[in-house]
DNA sequence: TAGCGCATTTTGTCTAGACATAATAGCGCG
DNA sequence: CGCGCTATTATGTCTAGACAAAATGCGCTA
């Protein structure tokens, strides 16, 4: 029966759960390792390289390979569509379109964006239901520099999210989570009182390098992100 | 000059977002990349193996690899300690323990971690300062049934989650982030007006399978948690 | 003793080849 | 025609060996 790298992942994790391998603790070399477990150096250099990845262990070359003092963990939060999220949960989805307009983008949008003086600008705002009540609402700000054909885009029947994940193959994005009071269109919007504290999100995504969206949205009240590591 | 599996991850994805590759095309087979990289297949297994991981393209045996129709993207959020995190912005950090309490476990808490009637949990409640101003109010509790010794365990100076990372080398977790309206307690502490809408997070941590700990986090008001991918 | 440079160690990556495994598509049978 | 089996194909993983690159730590020198 042959050692793969998921079971010397399994034996060296646990290990370290069990206390056997304490924070800082030298780990022996590939070359010993794959004697240990009769297989290949390739197949112990796999496994300790997905450790490394996920953060627990350490590795340095020539210094070896530790237990992190302290593991590097991190959450991995799914960015959904709104519509799969809402349809997930067994919801019936409904997308509505609240106003559309193209203007000059403003100086906080251009500040964010870095998009030039006088830059056009798509603004839309949305809301999306789940089950007939309001879900999510959406401010979204597209330059219509970098994708100009989004003027021509429809956005009464789909979003925009789903107009740009369509449009735009790839991209990068900052994302920034926080808690807000729901001001007077937000309150309206979702049905709530004003200075309910909401769930707030805002993204900015690029694309080779130029912004092409800014989008901030709110949640309904009592949203939680939730994920586990 | 050899093509390293770098290159091959960097060309493939290149392809993708200029256009040369729509979502939903199907790449060609890894034989046929090692021909045309002039490589060994390892290598291209390599590259592609980390761009379906990465959630860019999709791999089925035999039906091949296809660049996937809306990439599935997710942020990874760090998890820092609370220290570090002040630390790193520069700031002077400061610990303080309001309360330290040995009780039983209340209903809420036996039913999220899976507790027994009547374990017994150690509630501890602390602030954290970053240059003097108030920036987390933790609300901790930890299962004494597991981790009797944290009785024994001095939170005046440094707080649970530092001991409990030295006493726990490595754990799962389950995490949830949310908005909430400050209650009086938290309005107290992080020198704001009730309701003040605040970034809240709430984590259940297991270890070996057993619960060991439950926190409620309130951070600051205007606190943002921010990522990119 | 302090500082510099180089030898050595350990991880990082690649190769060529092999067998394992999942999943499809087509074939044959009822 | 529909169903199930099977051959085929693409990915998944492993091996043994090689060279590359980083980083430590030792030895040498000033």
């Amino acid at each position: 029966m042959a050692t793969t790298y998921r079971d010397i992942k399994a034996d060296i994790l646990a290990r370290i759960t069990r206390g056997a391998l304490a924070p800082g603790a030298l780990i022996p070399n590939e070359l010993e390792l794959a004697e240990t477990y009769d297989c290949a150096r390739a197949t112990v250099n796999r496994a300790m390289r997905e450790l490394a990845e996920e953060g627990v262990i350490e590795r340095k070359r020539k210094a070896g390979t530790r237990v992190r003092l302290a593991p590097r963990r991190e959450a991995r939060v799914p960015i959904p569509i709104v519509r799969h999220e809402i349809e997930a949960t067994g919801a019936r989805y409904r997308y509505s379109l609240l106003s559309r307009e193209e203007t000059t983008a403003p100086d906080w949008l251009r500040d964010r964006l870095s998009l030039l003086y006088g830059a056009r600008a798509l603004h839309l705002t949305c809301l999306h239901f789940a089950d007939g009540a309001p879900y999510q609402y959406e401010d979204r700000w597209i330059s219509l520099d970098m994708l100009p054909h989004a003027a021509d885009a429809d956005f009464t029947a789909t979003g925009p999210n789903e107009w740009l994940v369509a449009a735009i193959p790839f991209s990068n994005a900052e994302i920034a989570f926080g808690a807000v009071a729901a001001d007077a269109d937000a309150a309206a919007h979702l049905a709530c009182t004003e200075a309910t504290p909401l769930f707030q999100t805002e993204r900015s995504t690029w694309w080779q390098g130029e912004a092409i969206t800014f989008v901030r949205l709110w949640f309904r009240p009592g949203y939680r992100l939730e994920t586990r590591y």
